[in-house]
DNA sequence: GTTGAGCGTT
């Protein structure tokens, strides 16, 4: 089973910010948030984000729609998040 | 380029 509506985004081109994030969610359900994780130290895109879906049903399909797609000449990778710890 | 942040207070 899997609670869970955070989803991992990996392999994110680096041109890629949260509301472009939110834009490639959006079809597949609510996106409650959206967010690219930049360094903080140097202010550049680590290449992965986070997405929340308003329920783990619009996740799941967002996970089946999106991952192993194409994006800015990347090939996306997205899954059930991890805990932070 | 692959699993977040803030951190002056859990």
């Amino acid at each position: 089973m899997g609670n869970e509506k955070r989803m991992y985004v990996g392999n994110l081109d680096y041109s890629v910010d949260d509301s472009g994030l939110e834009e490639l969610f959006s079809p597949y359900g609510t996106v409650e948030s959206a967010d690219v994780i930049t360094d903080r130290a140097s202010g550049r895109s680590k290449g992965f984000g986070f997405v929340e879906m308003s329920s783990q049903e619009e996740a799941q399909a967002a996970i089946d729609a999106v991952d192993g797609t194409e994006h800015e000449g990347r090939t996306l990778k997205v899954n059930k998040a991890r805990p932070k710890t």
